[in-house]
RNA sequence: GCGAGAGUGGCGGAAUUGGCAGACGCGCUGGAUUUAGGAUCCAGUACCGCAAGGUGUGGGGGUUCGAGUCCCCCCUCUCGCACCA
């Protein structure tokens, strides 16, 4: 035979085989323990690249070790199919969206398929379908009855290039996430959803997910952002009240002047100001034209202007000069601050520059003077000048000072949150249209449940620019379902990420006609137990699926707070030193991989060639160590398949190599389970290997191998390197003799005492360094092991001539002489 | 700047609880086999040293009989957040 196993055979009647079986539809079964898989589904972009091999294989290798570990798997995959690349290509190549999303899916199953992935492919979801994304219509309409979905005008972030507006989540650095393109401000009437009403839930809730990696977790806090402090009322000299923020009101005697962002609505109304009102509407102009890149870095020079105006601080009756600058941000807390340069670093330079006084009202607590000319002091401390309330600690103070304002009416404890309210509005063409009529009597009315879908329209010669469903007439024309008159359809579609809020519940129940699913498939498939994928989505995908099942929750769909238990966040591919990109021309692709060495070598290598959580440095002759050891294996069953299947049989009288064997095989078994259980499959893999070592070191040297040990080797093998190449496994198992699948068989079992070592190797130290070893038996005596560590030759020479002072000895490990000397 | 994580051979990386540092793989060296190449197999491979032995987990200090692992200081890198009042 050919020193080479035939893996595109085996793997091609393996495929075959699997799909004329349905091996892997799940079917729920009360009272079987189930095991649900998820990974991030993909974006149908073309072709599957190595992110998604190392991402699926993962998922692959753990879903089909559940599987032999008895577990009723549910391991499904879909398509994200709604989104701009589609449209794009539409508009570029003049093909349908549609068409070329569904070509993409198809070509990228196939090499699903291919990869050997074992999902159902009976729950399959393409959210761009109707019978998908009619759910996401439903959901919307019964967000707007509980008044969770919502119309608003306001700021957005606008991407020039996609041709849309994005949700503050998809803003990344200031630029678009998608394409790093700069993000503009502009003003907007779009559809948000409250999840602004679940901030303090999803914040609390996190402390919960103690199976997510702590850095997800903490993103997720960080873009929550709560932060507890005091609502302030000052008055203009004319009246006006003007409402400031803020976490460090036991400074406010330190207030020298007061900020307003340069969009707060008051300073639309000053601009008509003949004194100051040019200078505002300009510096208000100019704030407005800067990106948000450029506005939010930090870097960025502190600018202001003075509008004229004065208000009075109701701490101690204070007038203090009024500006605008661009350094407050009108989505945050109240759009306007109060600017303590004493004890605040930002404002320090603001006054710094624009000569406004600076005083200090906050000592330091270890009773030093402190100094505040030349930077702020933004620690606590001890309160000065600040009537009252001077010499109060800041804590103390900040909880007084809040109570008397609420006592006076002028102000109030308050929470500030950095998340805001989903902005879900679209200005493009792929996605779900937002099932809403506006009417000329009535106002936004919901398209009655009975009447969704609401299809999106075949539309020809796609374009940039303007909502291409507003060019659809027959879209656009329609009736208010509420008086009948002639009414217009909602031309926003929504933001693809509702998509991928909830389609791991569909996978529950996929083709449900009547309903998104049934819950009582939920509570059997529920919680997802790992949710695997790059940790791009942190806070976007990762807090939207988290908001949309606690609204799901008080919808009475779904009994669950959390729908994940454990997430794993697996690492980036790269090569030469970057992420695989085609402008960088550094790709591999996974085809052409799976055509050279097989899809087994592929999953193989991409799981052990690095730990899965860290960065994967592409190597490709680490690919072929991967296929070395496929053929080894195989060479290996090869040789002895003919002794094995001829003496069928139990394990005989073994000689102390077959024992050492039989113990390094009873300790590997346990040891591949545990590390595929906490996600290590780089060790499991390594211990597969120096298994395979062992059993080849036994039969060089062993004239004569029993043949029941190699039996249950080479079994016990397979079983093992199943999760990881179960291709090349399946036809081991069928040369075997085994009748059916060995996704049918079970893990193996391992035997403790048979993993037991007999003899014990002891490492004698002599002033903590190795100066020998002896061996003793299980369970030796502390004293035993001391009294032979003394009298071993090598040790008696170490310690010849000087005073043991201590001898310590680890029960079965090793022995520590302490001389001097 | 703040927060998190990491720093181990030529390389990717191992090392449940403090107990033999470098598993496994790549690469490299030598050998066997082969007409040759490839493939395969065997041996070796942290560093210095002929050896005995010594030195080694970013640097410095500490705790301990014993530290890659624990504590303190510093350096470097990666990621995230970043005018959030």
């Amino acid at each position: 035979m050919s020193d080479k196993y035939d893996f595109r055979a085996i793997e091609e009647k393996w495929q075959k085989r699997w799909e004329d079986q349905q091996q892997f539809a799940a079917i729920e079964e009360a009272g079987k323990k189930k095991f649900y898989m998820l990974e991030m589904l993909p974006y149908p972009s073309g072709a599957l690249h190595m992110g998604h091999v190392r991402n699926y294989s993962l998922g692959d290798s753990i879903a089909r070790f559940r599987k032999l570990q008895g577990y009723n798997v549910l391991h499904p995959i879909g398509w994200d199919a709604f989104g701009l690349p589609a449209e794009n290509a539409a508009i570029k190549n003049k093909i349908a969206p549609e068409e070329w999303t569904l070509a993409n899916i198809s070509q990228m199953k196939a090499q699903c398929i291919q990869m050997g992935f074992a999902y159902d492919w009976n729950r399959e979801i393409a959210s761009c379908l109707p019978d998908y994304y009619r759910w996401n219509q439903w959901f919307f309409l019964k967000m707007f009855e509980k008044g969770l979905a919502y119309k608003k005008k306001g700021q957005v972030n606008w991407c020039n290039q996609c041709q849309t507006v994005l949700a503050n989540e998809q803003v990344v650095n200031g630029g678009c996430w998608r394409d790093d393109s700069p993000v503009e401000v502009k003003e907007f009437e779009q559809w948000y959803l409250r999840i602004s009403d679940y901030a303090d839930e999803l914040l609390e809730a996190l402390d919960g997910l103690e199976a997510w990696p702590e850095k997800v977790r903490t993103m997720q806090r960080n873009w929550i952002g709560k932060s507890i402090g005091t609502r302030v009322e000052f008055k203009l000299e004319d009246g006006t009240p003007l409402e400031i923020f803020t976490t460090r009101v036991d400074t406010i005697y330190g207030a020298t002047f007061v900020v307003l962002a340069p969009e707060h609505e008051l300073v639309r109304s000053w601009t008509d100001d003949p004194e100051h009102g040019p200078q505002l509407a300009e510096f208000a102009e100019q704030v407005r034209r800067v990106d948000k890149i450029q506005r939010t870095d930090e870097a960025a020079e502190k600018l202001g202007v003075f509008t004229g105006r004065y208000a009075i601080n109701p701490y101690n009756g204070e007038r203090v000069p009024v500006w605008i600058a661009n350094f407050v941000l009108m989505d945050y807390g109240t759009g306007a601050i109060m600017a303590v340069p004493a004890h605040d670093q930002r404002d320090f330079e603001f006054a710094s520059k624009y000569g406004i006084p600076i005083r200090q009202v906050i000592l330091p607590a270890d009773g030093t003077e402190g100094d505040v000319q030349d930077a702020a002091f933004t620690e606590y401390g001890v309160l000065a000048n600040s009537g009252a309330f001077s010499g109060l600690g800041s804590a103390e103070a900040q909880a007084k000072m809040t109570t008397h304002a609420e006592e006076q009416g002028f102000g109030s404890k308050s929470i500030s949150y950095r998340l805001k309210d989903w902005g879900i509005s679209r200005q493009r063409y792929w996605g779900t249209p937002i099932p809403i009529i506006h009417c000329p009597e009535c106002g936004s009315v919901p398209v009655p449940e009975a009447d969704l879908p609401v299809k999106l329209p075949r539309v020809e010669g796609l374009s940039l620019g303007g909502s291409p469903l507003e060019q659809v007439e027959s879209f656009v024309k329609t009736t208010c379902p509420g008086c009948g008159g002639t009414a217009r359809r909602e031309t926003d579609t929504m933001d693809t990420f509702i998509d991928s809020s909830w389609y791991f519940y569909r996978y529950a129940d996929a083709r449900n006609e009547g309903a998104p699913f049934d819950g009582e498939k939920i509570d059997y498939w529920f919680p997802v137990d790992i949710y695997i994928g790059g940790v791009e989505h942190a806070v976007m995908h990762l807090i939207y699926m988290r908001f949309f099942t606690k609204v799901m929750r008080d919808l009475g769909l779904v009994k669950l707070d959390e729908p994940v238990h454990s997430l794993f966040t697996q690492g980036m591919v790269i090569k030469d030193g970057s992420k695989m990109s085609k402008s960088k021309g550094n790709v591999v692709a996974p085809d052409l991989i799976v055509e050279r060495y097989g899809a087994d070598a592929l999953r193989l290598f991409i799981q052990f060639c690095a730990p899965p959580d860290g960065e994967l440095d592409w190597i490709d002759s680490g690919l072929e160590g991967c296929y070395r050891f496929l053929n080894r294996y195989w060479r290996f069953v090869d040789r002895y398949l003919p002794l094995i299947s001829e003496h069928a049989g139990t394990v005989g009288d073994l000689t102390d190599r077959g024992r050492a064997l039989q113990r390094k095989l009873h300790q590997t078994i346990p040891k591949v389970a545990t590390d595929i259980e906490r996600v290590h499959q780089n060790t499991a893999v390594a211990a597969i290997m120096e298994f395979l070592n062992a059993a080849y070191d036994y039969v060089d040297k062993e004239e004569q191998p029993d043949p029941g040990l190699l039996g249950e080797v080479v079994r016990s093998l397979t079983l093992m390197l199943y999760p990881f190449c179960p291709h090349v496994s399946e036809e081991v198992w069928e040369r075997l003799g085994n009748g059916d699948s060995i996704a049918l068989a079970r893990w193996p079992e391992f035997d403790v005492e048979l993993a037991r070592e007999d003899e014990l190797e002891i490492v004698v130290q002599v002033n903590g360094k190795v100066r020998g070893r002896f061996s003793a038996p299980v369970g030796v005596s502390r004293e035993a092991m001391e009294k032979l560590a003394l009298e071993d030759e090598k040790v008696q020479s170490w310690i010849e001539g000087k005073t043991v002072r201590k001898v310590i000895a680890v029960p079965g490990k090793l022995v520590n002489i302490v001389v001097s000397g």
